[in-house]
DNA sequence: CTGCTATGTGAACAGTGTCCACTTTACGAG
DNA sequence: CTCGTAAAGTGGACACTGTTCACATAGCAG
Protein backbone atom coordinates (compact mmCIF):
# COMPACT_ATOMS: atom_id res chain seq x y z
CA UNK A 1 0.00 0.00 0.00
CA UNK A 2 1.18 3.19 -0.80
CA UNK A 3 1.43 6.15 1.98
CA UNK A 4 -1.90 8.10 2.18
CA UNK A 5 -0.28 11.65 1.79
CA UNK A 6 -3.31 13.50 0.71
CA UNK A 7 -6.38 13.15 3.21
CA UNK A 8 -9.84 13.46 2.37
CA UNK A 9 -10.29 16.73 2.85
CA UNK A 10 -7.66 19.25 3.16
CA UNK A 11 -6.96 21.22 6.38
CA UNK A 12 -8.50 24.44 4.38
CA UNK A 13 -11.71 23.67 2.65
CA UNK A 14 -11.37 25.77 -0.37
CA UNK A 15 -14.90 27.53 -0.39
CA UNK A 16 -15.95 27.27 2.77
CA UNK A 17 -18.04 29.80 2.92
CA UNK A 18 -19.69 28.56 0.11
CA UNK A 19 -20.64 25.61 1.60
CA UNK A 20 -21.73 26.68 4.58
CA UNK A 21 -24.19 28.32 3.15
CA UNK A 22 -25.37 25.46 0.90
CA UNK A 23 -25.71 23.43 4.13
CA UNK A 24 -27.29 26.46 5.60
CA UNK A 25 -30.04 26.39 2.90
CA UNK A 26 -30.84 22.77 3.00
CA UNK A 27 -31.32 22.74 6.26
CA UNK A 28 -33.35 25.90 6.19
CA UNK A 29 -34.94 24.08 3.28
CA UNK A 30 -36.37 21.53 5.53
CA UNK A 31 -37.22 23.19 8.90
CA UNK A 32 -36.95 26.99 8.57
CA UNK A 33 -34.93 29.60 10.05
CA UNK A 34 -34.94 27.66 13.53
CA UNK A 35 -34.09 24.24 12.00
CA UNK A 36 -30.18 26.48 11.35
CA UNK A 37 -27.71 25.45 13.40
CA UNK A 38 -24.27 26.97 13.05
CA UNK A 39 -22.85 23.32 15.12
CA UNK A 40 -25.20 21.32 12.48
CA UNK A 41 -24.13 23.57 9.33
CA UNK A 42 -20.38 23.00 10.51
CA UNK A 43 -20.63 19.23 11.24
CA UNK A 44 -22.59 18.82 7.88
CA UNK A 45 -19.45 20.52 5.72
CA UNK A 46 -17.13 18.62 8.47
CA UNK A 47 -15.94 20.99 10.22
CA UNK A 48 -15.66 22.80 13.51
CA UNK A 49 -17.73 25.35 14.66
CA UNK A 50 -15.60 28.09 15.12
CA UNK A 51 -14.30 27.61 11.78
CA UNK A 52 -17.44 29.60 10.63
CA UNK A 53 -16.78 32.40 12.05
CA UNK A 54 -14.13 33.21 9.98
CA UNK A 55 -16.82 33.65 6.96
CA UNK A 56 -19.74 34.94 8.73
CA UNK A 57 -19.92 37.08 12.06
CA UNK A 58 -22.61 34.73 13.64
CA UNK A 59 -25.21 32.88 13.17
CA UNK A 60 -27.60 35.87 11.95
CA UNK A 61 -25.21 36.73 9.51
CA UNK A 62 -25.11 33.40 7.62
CA UNK A 63 -28.87 33.58 7.99
CA UNK A 64 -28.78 36.99 6.26
CA UNK A 65 -26.87 35.10 3.46
CA UNK A 66 -29.28 32.57 2.88
CA UNK A 67 -32.21 34.68 3.22
CA UNK A 68 -30.98 36.93 0.19
CA UNK A 69 -30.12 33.40 -1.92
CA UNK A 70 -33.83 32.83 -1.25
CA UNK A 71 -35.09 35.51 -2.17
CA UNK A 72 -33.03 35.25 -5.43
CA UNK A 73 -34.16 31.65 -5.82
CA UNK A 74 -38.04 33.11 -5.64
CA UNK A 75 -36.84 35.89 -8.27
CA UNK A 76 -35.93 33.36 -10.75
CA UNK A 77 -39.07 31.70 -10.04
CA UNK A 78 -40.92 34.54 -11.07
CA UNK A 79 -38.58 35.47 -14.20
CA UNK A 80 -39.42 32.22 -15.50
CA UNK A 81 -43.02 32.09 -14.65
CA UNK A 82 -43.35 35.09 -16.96
CA UNK A 83 -40.98 33.41 -19.52
CA UNK A 84 -43.49 31.06 -19.54
CA UNK A 85 -46.42 33.06 -20.25
CA UNK A 86 -44.81 35.23 -22.54
CA UNK A 87 -44.00 32.32 -24.85
CA UNK A 88 -47.33 31.22 -25.66
CA UNK A 89 -49.36 35.17 -25.85
CA UNK A 90 -46.70 37.71 -25.87
CA UNK A 91 -49.13 40.62 -25.70
CA UNK A 92 -50.62 40.11 -22.38
CA UNK A 93 -48.90 42.68 -19.77
CA UNK A 94 -52.27 41.76 -17.39
CA UNK A 95 -51.14 37.99 -17.64
CA UNK A 96 -47.74 38.62 -17.21
CA UNK A 97 -48.12 40.32 -13.85
CA UNK A 98 -50.73 37.96 -12.90
CA UNK A 99 -48.31 34.66 -13.59
CA UNK A 100 -45.42 37.04 -11.65
CA UNK A 101 -47.91 37.13 -8.35
CA UNK A 102 -48.98 33.53 -8.48
CA UNK A 103 -45.18 32.13 -8.79
CA UNK A 104 -44.07 34.36 -5.51
CA UNK A 105 -47.61 32.76 -3.94
CA UNK A 106 -46.68 29.05 -4.98
CA UNK A 107 -42.95 29.23 -4.02
CA UNK A 108 -43.94 29.92 -0.77
CA UNK A 109 -46.09 27.07 -0.67
CA UNK A 110 -43.43 24.57 -2.42
CA UNK A 111 -40.64 25.85 -0.48
CA UNK A 112 -42.20 27.51 3.00
CA UNK A 113 -38.42 27.02 4.95
CA UNK A 114 -36.63 29.59 2.72
CA UNK A 115 -39.51 31.58 2.06
CA UNK A 116 -39.80 32.01 5.84
CA UNK A 117 -36.22 32.65 6.25
CA UNK A 118 -36.05 35.06 3.13
CA UNK A 119 -38.33 37.53 4.74
CA UNK A 120 -37.12 37.09 8.27
CA UNK A 121 -36.50 40.52 10.41
CA UNK A 122 -32.84 41.46 9.85
CA UNK A 123 -30.48 43.57 11.38
CA UNK A 124 -29.68 46.01 8.76
CA UNK A 125 -25.49 45.71 9.56
CA UNK A 126 -26.15 42.33 8.40
CA UNK A 127 -28.37 42.58 5.17
CA UNK A 128 -27.45 40.94 2.48
CA UNK A 129 -29.16 43.00 -1.09
CA UNK A 130 -30.25 40.23 -3.55
CA UNK A 131 -30.04 40.87 -7.56
CA UNK A 132 -32.91 40.60 -9.22
CA UNK A 133 -34.71 41.44 -5.86
CA UNK A 134 -38.88 40.09 -5.94
CA UNK A 135 -39.95 43.39 -5.27
CA UNK A 136 -38.08 44.70 -8.38
CA UNK A 137 -39.55 42.18 -10.87
CA UNK A 138 -43.31 43.10 -9.65
CA UNK A 139 -42.56 46.81 -9.67
CA UNK A 140 -41.19 45.94 -13.51
CA UNK A 141 -44.42 44.22 -14.13
CA UNK A 142 -46.46 46.90 -12.72
CA UNK A 143 -44.13 49.23 -14.92
CA UNK A 144 -44.98 47.70 -18.12
CA UNK A 145 -48.52 47.75 -17.54
CA UNK A 146 -48.30 51.57 -16.83
CA UNK A 147 -46.33 51.80 -20.27
CA UNK A 148 -49.33 50.40 -21.73
CA UNK A 149 -51.45 52.24 -20.17
CA UNK A 150 -53.12 49.52 -17.86
CA UNK A 151 -52.81 51.44 -14.64
CA UNK A 152 -55.71 52.89 -13.32
CA UNK A 153 -53.81 54.32 -10.17
CA UNK A 154 -50.33 56.16 -10.38
CA UNK A 155 -50.10 57.37 -7.19
CA UNK A 156 -47.28 56.50 -4.94
CA UNK A 157 -46.88 53.05 -3.99
CA UNK A 158 -49.14 50.96 -6.42
CA UNK A 159 -46.53 48.57 -7.11
CA UNK A 160 -46.36 48.26 -3.19
CA UNK A 161 -49.36 47.57 -2.89
CA UNK A 162 -49.33 44.70 -5.30
CA UNK A 163 -46.90 43.29 -3.33
CA UNK A 164 -48.30 43.68 -0.25
CA UNK A 165 -51.51 41.80 -1.32
CA UNK A 166 -49.19 38.97 -2.95
CA UNK A 167 -46.55 38.49 0.44
CA UNK A 168 -49.38 38.24 2.80
CA UNK A 169 -51.18 35.45 0.72
CA UNK A 170 -48.12 33.46 0.51
CA UNK A 171 -47.51 34.46 4.63
CA UNK A 172 -50.71 33.12 5.59
CA UNK A 173 -51.22 30.42 3.59
CA UNK A 174 -47.71 29.06 4.44
CA UNK A 175 -48.27 29.60 7.73
CA UNK A 176 -51.74 27.57 7.71
CA UNK A 177 -53.75 30.50 9.13
CA UNK A 178 -55.94 29.89 5.89
CA UNK A 179 -57.34 26.61 5.32
CA UNK A 180 -54.87 25.11 2.67
CA UNK A 181 -58.34 23.82 0.87
CA UNK A 182 -59.01 26.97 -0.48
CA UNK A 183 -55.55 27.66 -1.89
CA UNK A 184 -56.59 28.26 -5.48
CA UNK A 185 -59.62 30.35 -4.68
CA UNK A 186 -57.64 32.21 -2.01
CA UNK A 187 -55.18 33.08 -4.65
CA UNK A 188 -57.20 33.99 -7.59
CA UNK A 189 -59.45 36.08 -5.36
CA UNK A 190 -56.15 38.24 -3.96
CA UNK A 191 -54.88 38.33 -7.68
CA UNK A 192 -58.47 39.79 -8.73
CA UNK A 193 -58.18 42.27 -5.86
CA UNK A 194 -55.08 43.22 -6.81
CA UNK A 195 -56.26 43.54 -10.76
CA UNK A 196 -59.07 45.84 -9.84
CA UNK A 197 -57.70 47.56 -7.40
CA UNK A 198 -55.08 48.81 -9.52
CA UNK A 199 -55.67 48.17 -13.37
CA UNK A 200 -58.58 50.33 -15.09
CA UNK A 201 -61.61 49.16 -15.78
CA UNK A 202 -60.67 47.26 -19.42
CA UNK A 203 -57.82 45.27 -18.30
CA UNK A 204 -59.35 42.44 -16.35
CA UNK A 205 -62.89 41.87 -18.11
CA UNK B 1 -39.88 41.55 65.83
CA UNK B 2 -42.21 39.30 65.02
CA UNK B 3 -42.10 35.84 63.82
CA UNK B 4 -42.15 36.14 59.85
CA UNK B 5 -45.23 32.97 59.51
CA UNK B 6 -46.12 34.39 55.83
CA UNK B 7 -42.95 34.36 53.37
CA UNK B 8 -43.54 37.41 50.74
CA UNK B 9 -44.84 34.24 48.09
CA UNK B 10 -46.03 31.57 49.67
CA UNK B 11 -45.69 27.63 48.06
CA UNK B 12 -48.91 28.17 45.61
CA UNK B 13 -48.60 30.74 43.86
CA UNK B 14 -52.15 30.87 43.56
CA UNK B 15 -52.73 31.64 39.95
CA UNK B 16 -49.12 31.00 38.38
CA UNK B 17 -50.29 29.71 34.53
CA UNK B 18 -51.55 33.71 34.39
CA UNK B 19 -48.14 35.09 36.26
CA UNK B 20 -46.47 32.81 33.33
CA UNK B 21 -48.45 34.37 30.89
CA UNK B 22 -48.21 37.57 31.34
CA UNK B 23 -44.77 37.83 32.03
CA UNK B 24 -44.29 35.99 28.50
CA UNK B 25 -46.34 38.53 27.12
CA UNK B 26 -44.15 41.12 28.47
CA UNK B 27 -41.18 39.49 26.71
CA UNK B 28 -42.98 38.88 23.82
CA UNK B 29 -43.74 42.38 23.36
CA UNK B 30 -40.07 44.23 24.26
CA UNK B 31 -38.14 41.04 21.71
CA UNK B 32 -40.75 39.11 20.14
CA UNK B 33 -41.04 35.47 20.21
CA UNK B 34 -37.05 34.70 20.48
CA UNK B 35 -37.23 36.86 23.31
CA UNK B 36 -39.16 34.85 25.39
CA UNK B 37 -37.63 32.13 27.00
CA UNK B 38 -38.83 29.73 29.78
CA UNK B 39 -36.71 30.29 32.15
CA UNK B 40 -36.07 34.14 32.08
CA UNK B 41 -40.15 33.82 32.52
CA UNK B 42 -39.86 31.47 35.58
CA UNK B 43 -37.22 34.02 37.49
CA UNK B 44 -39.62 36.84 36.51
CA UNK B 45 -42.46 35.29 38.61
CA UNK B 46 -40.25 34.31 41.03
CA UNK B 47 -40.22 30.23 40.09
CA UNK B 48 -38.92 27.55 39.24
CA UNK B 49 -38.25 27.00 35.54
CA UNK B 50 -39.59 23.42 35.22
CA UNK B 51 -42.58 24.62 37.68
CA UNK B 52 -43.81 26.12 34.01
CA UNK B 53 -44.38 22.28 32.82
CA UNK B 54 -47.25 21.86 35.09
CA UNK B 55 -49.13 24.33 33.49
CA UNK B 56 -48.42 24.22 29.72
CA UNK B 57 -46.82 21.61 27.97
CA UNK B 58 -43.71 23.37 26.80
CA UNK B 59 -41.97 26.37 25.34
CA UNK B 60 -44.29 26.61 22.45
CA UNK B 61 -47.23 25.77 24.62
CA UNK B 62 -47.00 29.11 25.97
CA UNK B 63 -46.32 30.82 23.45
CA UNK B 64 -49.15 29.63 21.89
CA UNK B 65 -51.27 31.22 24.76
CA UNK B 66 -49.35 34.76 24.20
CA UNK B 67 -50.21 34.45 20.76
CA UNK B 68 -53.76 33.99 21.26
CA UNK B 69 -53.74 36.59 23.86
CA UNK B 70 -52.19 38.92 21.38
CA UNK B 71 -54.35 38.29 18.32
CA UNK B 72 -57.46 39.36 21.11
CA UNK B 73 -55.48 41.99 21.74
CA UNK B 74 -55.42 43.13 18.03
CA UNK B 75 -59.01 42.55 17.62
CA UNK B 76 -59.51 44.69 20.83
CA UNK B 77 -58.24 47.75 19.08
CA UNK B 78 -60.11 47.18 15.61
CA UNK B 79 -63.20 46.91 17.36
CA UNK B 80 -62.04 50.48 19.58
CA UNK B 81 -61.07 51.71 15.79
CA UNK B 82 -64.56 51.47 14.62
CA UNK B 83 -66.16 52.66 17.38
CA UNK B 84 -64.56 55.87 17.06
CA UNK B 85 -65.37 56.34 13.56
CA UNK B 86 -68.79 55.17 13.96
CA UNK B 87 -68.85 57.98 16.53
CA UNK B 88 -68.32 60.74 14.09
CA UNK B 89 -70.07 59.19 11.11
CA UNK B 90 -72.49 55.93 11.67
CA UNK B 91 -73.77 55.92 8.14
CA UNK B 92 -70.20 54.97 6.57
CA UNK B 93 -70.12 51.23 6.40
CA UNK B 94 -66.74 52.09 3.76
CA UNK B 95 -65.37 54.39 6.94
CA UNK B 96 -65.35 51.75 9.54
CA UNK B 97 -64.22 49.07 7.16
CA UNK B 98 -61.03 51.23 6.11
CA UNK B 99 -60.82 51.87 9.96
CA UNK B 100 -60.61 48.09 10.81
CA UNK B 101 -57.54 47.63 8.70
CA UNK B 102 -55.71 50.87 9.69
CA UNK B 103 -56.10 49.90 12.89
CA UNK B 104 -54.96 46.45 11.89
CA UNK B 105 -51.63 47.70 10.53
CA UNK B 106 -51.29 50.18 13.16
CA UNK B 107 -50.96 47.50 16.10
CA UNK B 108 -48.66 45.31 14.37
CA UNK B 109 -46.27 48.76 14.15
CA UNK B 110 -47.05 49.55 17.65
CA UNK B 111 -46.72 45.93 18.99
CA UNK B 112 -43.90 44.49 16.87
CA UNK B 113 -43.22 42.01 19.33
CA UNK B 114 -46.78 40.83 19.84
CA UNK B 115 -48.10 40.61 16.45
CA UNK B 116 -44.95 38.39 15.28
CA UNK B 117 -46.15 35.97 18.25
CA UNK B 118 -49.64 36.43 17.08
CA UNK B 119 -49.30 34.63 13.68
CA UNK B 120 -46.43 32.86 14.20
CA UNK B 121 -46.75 29.13 12.68
CA UNK B 122 -47.78 26.89 15.38
CA UNK B 123 -48.32 23.04 15.41
CA UNK B 124 -52.11 22.53 15.48
CA UNK B 125 -52.30 20.46 18.67
CA UNK B 126 -51.09 23.70 20.18
CA UNK B 127 -53.06 26.37 18.96
CA UNK B 128 -55.29 28.27 21.44
CA UNK B 129 -58.43 30.18 19.57
CA UNK B 130 -59.59 33.83 20.26
CA UNK B 131 -62.19 35.33 20.75
CA UNK B 132 -63.00 37.87 18.90
CA UNK B 133 -60.54 36.85 15.94
CA UNK B 134 -58.84 39.68 13.56
CA UNK B 135 -60.50 37.10 10.81
CA UNK B 136 -63.59 37.57 12.23
CA UNK B 137 -63.58 41.17 12.77
CA UNK B 138 -62.92 42.05 9.51
CA UNK B 139 -65.34 39.21 7.81
CA UNK B 140 -67.85 41.31 9.44
CA UNK B 141 -66.60 44.78 8.06
CA UNK B 142 -67.16 43.20 4.84
CA UNK B 143 -70.45 41.36 5.42
CA UNK B 144 -71.89 44.63 6.71
CA UNK B 145 -70.41 46.14 3.19
CA UNK B 146 -72.10 43.41 1.45
CA UNK B 147 -75.70 43.88 3.13
CA UNK B 148 -75.57 48.01 1.93
CA UNK B 149 -75.22 46.59 -1.65
CA UNK B 150 -71.32 48.09 -1.70
CA UNK B 151 -69.66 45.05 -2.19
CA UNK B 152 -68.98 44.34 -6.16
CA UNK B 153 -67.48 40.84 -5.91
CA UNK B 154 -68.93 38.29 -4.22
CA UNK B 155 -67.08 35.47 -4.69
CA UNK B 156 -65.95 32.90 -2.06
CA UNK B 157 -62.59 34.70 -0.52
CA UNK B 158 -63.51 38.11 -0.90
CA UNK B 159 -63.00 38.83 2.95
CA UNK B 160 -59.66 37.00 2.62
CA UNK B 161 -58.28 39.16 0.32
CA UNK B 162 -58.81 41.73 1.95
CA UNK B 163 -57.67 40.13 5.10
CA UNK B 164 -54.37 39.08 2.77
CA UNK B 165 -53.40 42.97 2.41
CA UNK B 166 -53.85 44.23 5.76
CA UNK B 167 -52.00 41.53 6.75
CA UNK B 168 -48.94 41.81 4.16
CA UNK B 169 -48.68 45.26 4.53
CA UNK B 170 -48.46 45.23 8.49
CA UNK B 171 -45.54 42.36 7.89
CA UNK B 172 -43.31 43.92 5.30
CA UNK B 173 -43.74 47.45 7.28
CA UNK B 174 -43.25 45.69 10.25
CA UNK B 175 -39.84 43.55 9.15
CA UNK B 176 -38.77 46.83 7.47
CA UNK B 177 -38.72 45.74 4.10
CA UNK B 178 -40.52 48.61 3.08
CA UNK B 179 -39.37 52.31 4.30
CA UNK B 180 -40.52 53.41 7.20
CA UNK B 181 -40.79 56.99 5.52
CA UNK B 182 -43.24 55.78 2.73
CA UNK B 183 -45.35 54.71 5.83
CA UNK B 184 -48.91 56.71 5.71
CA UNK B 185 -48.55 56.06 1.80
CA UNK B 186 -48.36 52.30 1.94
CA UNK B 187 -51.10 51.76 4.56
CA UNK B 188 -53.27 54.45 2.38
CA UNK B 189 -52.27 52.71 -1.09
CA UNK B 190 -52.99 49.10 0.60
CA UNK B 191 -56.47 50.21 1.47
CA UNK B 192 -57.37 52.03 -1.80
CA UNK B 193 -56.36 48.72 -3.40
CA UNK B 194 -58.66 46.66 -1.12
CA UNK B 195 -61.46 49.02 -1.82
CA UNK B 196 -60.78 49.50 -5.44
CA UNK B 197 -60.61 46.03 -5.97
CA UNK B 198 -63.94 44.48 -3.71
CA UNK B 199 -66.34 47.60 -3.89
CA UNK B 200 -68.61 48.58 -6.53
CA UNK B 201 -67.41 51.84 -8.04
CA UNK B 202 -69.54 54.24 -6.23
CA UNK B 203 -68.31 53.25 -2.76
CA UNK B 204 -64.94 54.83 -3.39
CA UNK B 205 -64.99 58.39 -4.84
C1' DC C 1 -56.20 13.03 61.18
C1' DT C 2 -54.82 10.76 56.92
C1' DG C 3 -53.69 10.21 52.70
C1' DC C 4 -54.16 11.68 47.67
C1' DT C 5 -53.25 14.80 44.21
C1' DA C 6 -51.91 19.10 42.35
C1' DT C 7 -48.20 22.07 42.42
C1' DG C 8 -43.40 23.67 42.92
C1' DT C 9 -38.08 22.41 43.50
C1' DG C 10 -33.33 21.40 42.17
C1' DA C 11 -30.26 18.81 39.84
C1' DA C 12 -29.16 16.79 35.73
C1' DC C 13 -28.62 16.13 30.46
C1' DA C 14 -27.98 17.33 25.88
C1' DG C 15 -27.68 20.94 22.85
C1' DT C 16 -26.80 25.77 21.51
C1' DG C 17 -24.00 30.47 20.11
C1' DT C 18 -19.81 32.55 20.89
C1' DC C 19 -15.08 33.43 22.21
C1' DC C 20 -10.27 32.25 23.04
C1' DA C 21 -5.53 30.55 22.53
C1' DC C 22 -3.59 27.58 19.61
C1' DT C 23 -2.08 25.05 15.20
C1' DT C 24 -1.80 24.50 10.38
C1' DT C 25 -1.51 26.13 5.87
C1' DA C 26 -0.85 29.30 1.89
C1' DC C 27 1.71 32.76 -0.19
C1' DG C 28 4.53 36.75 -1.27
C1' DA C 29 8.99 39.35 -0.16
C1' DG C 30 13.71 38.93 0.03
C1' DC D 1 14.31 28.71 -2.33
C1' DT D 2 13.28 30.07 2.27
C1' DC D 3 10.98 32.24 5.69
C1' DG D 4 7.74 35.08 8.17
C1' DT D 5 3.17 36.79 8.28
C1' DA D 6 -1.60 36.52 7.72
C1' DA D 7 -5.54 33.64 6.65
C1' DA D 8 -8.07 29.62 7.86
C1' DG D 9 -9.32 25.77 10.89
C1' DT D 10 -9.21 23.41 15.78
C1' DG D 11 -10.67 22.15 20.39
C1' DG D 12 -12.04 23.52 24.58
C1' DA D 13 -14.34 26.54 27.39
C1' DC D 14 -18.38 29.55 29.09
C1' DA D 15 -22.96 30.82 29.74
C1' DC D 16 -27.24 29.89 28.36
C1' DT D 17 -31.26 27.21 26.67
C1' DG D 18 -35.48 23.41 26.80
C1' DT D 19 -36.74 19.42 29.02
C1' DT D 20 -37.05 15.58 32.33
C1' DC D 21 -36.67 13.34 36.61
C1' DA D 22 -37.07 12.12 41.51
C1' DC D 23 -38.37 14.53 45.24
C1' DA D 24 -40.67 18.10 48.54
C1' DT D 25 -44.67 20.62 49.86
C1' DA D 26 -49.35 22.14 50.46
C1' DG D 27 -54.21 21.98 50.14
C1' DC D 28 -58.28 19.23 50.21
C1' DA D 29 -61.51 15.06 50.49
C1' DG D 30 -62.64 11.23 53.18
Amino acid sequence: MTVQKAPARPYHHGDLRRALADAATELAAVGGAENVTLREVARRVGVSASAAYRHFPNREGLLAQVASEAREALARRMVAAVAAVGAGSDGAPVDRFRATGRAYIEFALDEPGLFEVAFRACPPDLYVPDDPSPYALLSEALDTLDHAGLLAVKRPGAETAAWVAVHGAAVLLGDGMLPPSDRDTIIDATLDMVGGGLLVATAHA
